[in-house]
RNA sequence: GCGCUCGUAGCUCAGUGGAUAGAGUGUCUCACUCCGAAUGAGAAGGUCGCGAGUUCGAUCCUCGCCGGGCGCACCA
């Protein structure tokens, strides 16, 4: 495929410049008015360098390149250079490509070699998966994929939230007010259930928290009885989630959580206290960053027990030695950004360099309508919805309009899953992730507009016209050799430019830990393949007018599929 | 109080140091004898929170205000 920044670049390359040719084409911009051409390079920046006014280095630069092939016209306006693609000869190469790469059209090697862990979703044992949770996990996941995508050689890592004073007040719960049956039917909610028992029956009765601090260490120190209860909470609630996680069709590498580093933190704490960096206050050991206006960080506390930032630190140190990161990505909402750059505050003191290739990735808040408030989430209060009931009131949803439509043909309850779960992750991927949002019912369960099933929709569209195509006869491998004349339209062309842009902006979203900039562009290019399906006939009487067009549906169905699943996204042929 | 973050159409949100700031939704219209109407087209809707500064040019960068959210040592 021809590179058109790299043909405009060459163009105007001069050494005398004194630019280089990337520097040209990191300001050649693409116009957002289409009569201006399909690539434009603004003239303003030469002028100084040049001593020349705008309008004259432009009519210069298009004088150079109106020769090449690959361009229909170069015209200058208003001291910018405008270039027009040749549309036929685009679509021909673009769809060659894509025909060529099929399912890894939008992937690249980029980051071969390389190796990335991405921590992601890490919900604390023993309470319920809410729809708080729902952002680490997807955002995390389609994380994961983009990396992946690109070349990387990545590693998953759910860290679960395991360990600390909690499970001791859970086990002493447990033992007073616990039962197996119980637990066995409903694990999460029986624990939690204990758990805010204890809290109640603590107000009354302080003395229980002495006993759960004791429960405590002895789980520490590995006692046979406490380490048996604690390791069935665990393996119950990894159960439940795994129910979800199995919904959301999203896996991972290790589920090493807090409890795996609760045994490499003390050479941390010695290497701390070595290099100077520990000192004592109120009781308890901290790292001051006051000079970095990053408060203390706490390390240990008065008595003795470590905290957030000290594991931190050693799973950090394990993963680095154990797995030699390129980078560590951390998603994680937004309010733990202090701690993070605390921890890492804390990993440059020490002298650990490769903390800069550690990535904070941080997401906004999701906090419920409380009748006239909105408020955060709180289980304890019981304002939460769960992630589990959300997905399966869409799944109803989808089937209660599938059945509407009357659809036949279809298995509806698997497409519906596909569907359902996709609107919920659509939606999650659809708007920057540093955003704040209130959850809604209605957001959620709205499938008209930019949505996943939008998306869906199209794709299944694409599909039927070609399932139609080839029950009418039509060799579709005839799509592999057209006459690209025809794909000369605006629809036409606006669409092909849509996905010829696709692995750049699988790039683009990786770099910037952004899935929702691949979610808009995918809206974008549903769009153009819609309003070219209404603005065209596809299947004509005119044998190669209508190669040339499934040509294009095909492929547009290709890259749909690709960028739906990177976001971790089903693509149905019929919905 | 300090730090971080967000503020763009009625609502939910894109957007870029450059040409006339865009979608979706809602409201009002139009289009299924025609490849899937979970669709498409049109109308209407804007002091890009406010005020300075830098720049040939600022919604975007800097500073100061205003408003919302989050955080600020023995939770994670």
């Amino acid at each position: 495929m021809t590179d058109y920044k790299e043909l405009i670049a060459e163009a105007i390359y001069d050494e005398s410049l004194g630019l280089s040719k990337d520097e040209i084409k990191g300001w050649i911009e693409i116009p957002g008015d289409e009569s201006m051409g399909d690539y434009a390079f603004p003239c303003f920046r030469l002028a100084k360098v040049l001593r020349k006014a705008p309008p004259l280095i432009a009519a210069d630069i298009a004088g150079r390149v109106s020769d090449a092939e690959a361009f229909a016209k170069v015209e200058n306006v208003n001291a910018y250079v405008n270039f027009f693609i040749d549309r036929a000869f685009f679509a021909k190469e673009l769809i060659k490509d894509i025909n060529e790469a099929g399912e890894s059209y939008g992937r690249s090697n980029v980051g071969q070699g390389r190796k990335v862990i991405v921590e992601y979703s890490s919900p604390n044992i023993a309470k319920p998966f809410h729809i708080g949770h729902i952002r680490s996990t997807v955002i995390g996941n389609a994380i994961y994929k983009l990396y992946d995508a690109t070349g990387y050689d990545t590693f998953r890592i759910n860290h679960l939230g395991d360990y600390g004073t909690q499970f001791g007040k859970m086990i002493v719960a447990y033992r007073k007010w616990g039962s197996e049956e119980e637990l066995a039917k409903e694990p999460i909610k029986s624990l939690l259930g204990y758990y805010t028992k204890f809290h109640e029956e603590a107000e009354k009765h302080p003395e229980l928290n002495d006993e759960a601090r004791e429960t405590f260490v002895k789980l520490e120190a590995g006692e046979p009885e406490e380490l048996a209860l604690w390791e069935k909470f665990r393996k119950l609630s990894l159960e439940e989630f795994n129910r979800v996680y199995g919904m959301l069709g999203i896996e991972f590498d290790s589920y090493n959580g807090e409890s795996f580093y609760s045994d490499k933190m003390e050479r941390f704490v010695d290497e701390l206290k070595e290099k100077g960096l520990l000192v004592e206050s109120q009781g308890a050991q901290i790292v001051d960053l006051e000079e970095y206006g990053l408060g203390a960080a706490m390390i240990k506390k008065s008595d003795g027990s470590t905290l957030y930032v000290t594991r931190d630190i050693a799973a950090a140190v394990y993963r680095k030695e154990t797995y030699d990161f390129y980078k560590c990505i951390y998603v994680v909402a937004s309010q733990q950004n202090l701690h993070f750059k605390q921890w890492k505050k804390v990993l440059e003191l020490m002298g650990y360099e490769w903390q800069k290739d550690c990535i904070h990735v941080p997401f906004g808040l999701v906090s419920l309508s409380d009748g006239d408030d909105i408020k955060m989430m709180s289980t304890r209060e019981g304002r939460v919805v769960f992630l589990e009931d959300v997905l399966n009131t869409a799944v109803e949803k989808t089937k209660e309009i599938m059945l509407e439509k009357e659809a036949t043909g279809i298995d509806v309850d698997e497409v519906a899953k596909e569907v359902g779960i996709g609107a919920v992750i659509f939606q999650e991927l659809s708007n920057n992730r540093i955003k704040d949002y209130v959850f809604s019912w209605d957001k959620v369960l709205n499938f008209d507009g930019e949505t996943g099933p939008y998306v869906q929709y199209t794709h299944a569209r694409a599909s039927s016209v070609l399932r139609k195509a080839a029950a009418e006869g039509a060799d579709l491998s005839k799509t592999e050799n057209f006459d690209s004349k025809y794909l000369e339209s605006d629809s036409a062309y606006t669409l092909a430019k849509l996905i010829y842009r696709v692995p750049t902006v699988v790039i683009e979203a990786t770099d910037k830990y952004e899935p929702s900039i691949l979610t808009r562009h995918l809206v974008d290019i549903a769009q153009a393949f819609n309003k070219f399906y209404h603005d065209e006939h596809i299947l004509v009487d005119n044998e190669d007018e209508k190669y040339a067009k499934l040509a294009l549906v095909k492929a547009s169905k290709t890259v749909i599929a690709n960028c739906l699943g990177l976001l971790g996204i089903k693509a149905p042929e019929r919905m």
